[in-house]
DNA sequence: TATAAAAGTAACAGTAACTGTTACTAATAC
DNA sequence: GTATTAGTAACAGTTACTGTTACTTTTATA
């Protein structure tokens, strides 16, 4: 499979909290905080979310980080593929099978048909939550960030 | 996401070239001709399908490995379990967000819900195919392995 | 205009996991 | 007793992510 990292994790938690304090100033010292990780680990994660579209940031006094689109235009998947880029493929399929043996030479074409229909579906899935879903049902509104 | 191997790949793999050459003898260098590996790389991913249940071994000349379970009773969730062991989470939360943070102290229990719900779709989804079908539909029966 | 704030970015070490490989041990058929 | 073959351990190489530091660039404002 794919990836092992969280930064799809902090990259939803990224976007919440950006809707969560949309009245205020967002900055990525204020990001690190919440995450509890380093401000550059958060800047990092934020050139994916701008290079997709999803946030946009100002620099100089005053910086401020918000979000492009409505928290509710924002969907799980749109996030995945900001976060993941290269590797969105859930499963990996070793390459380089036997070209001369009836089940080397046709694995990788088969699990490719399987692992495409396995991902549509969790695609699928993702792309029916959005980030104001998630704010609004897990995230009391009104404390401070 | 929890694993970038290509383990359950070849698992499968393995499980389809069982049951194809089911009234053969097959041996790991067998199988690691088919899958183009080194043959040790073939015995590791054996041992974790062979603690799950699926395989069987033995020792010595003519040795041989075979299936436990019949190929229609094999689900893609069984390998996926059998393969991913202690990590079959399909995305990694970040712990240690800030307990003091309206939005971190929320986001793990959160995120939880909502990959909960997308890993069991994912779950259910290879849970209705098996090795038998894989054989049955993509490979042509017949050749030589 | 100088200064401070804050994002953009590069570089580096540490860690973890998988792969490839070698080589050994143990079991078993002949 | 010998050859075969799975079981297993050990090691190096690769890759990717995290954590961290530090520098550069932009910009508001005193």
């Amino acid at each position: 499979m794919a990836n092992r990292s969280q930064q799809f994790s902090v990259a939803v938690h990224i976007l919440c909290f950006l809707e969560f304090n949309k009245n205020d100033r967002t900055t990525s010292e204020l990001l690190a905080m919440s995450v509890n990780a380093n401000s550059a680990v958060i800047r990092r994660i934020m050139q994916k979310l701008t290079k997709a579209g999803l946030i946009t940031s100002t620099l100089g006094t005053n910086a401020a980080i918000t979000l492009v689109k409505q928290a509710n235009q924002i969907t799980l998947l749109d996030v995945y593929r900001a976060t993941l880029e290269n590797n969105q493929d859930l499963f990996i399929i070793h390459q380089d099978t036997n070209p001369t043996c009836p089940v080397g030479s046709k694995i990788p074409h088969l699990l490719d048909g399987v692992y495409s229909k396995v991902q549509a579906t969790m695609e699928n899935e993702l792309s029916s939550i959005t980030i104001d879903q998630l704010v609004k049902s897990g995230i009391v509104q009104g404390g401070n960030p």
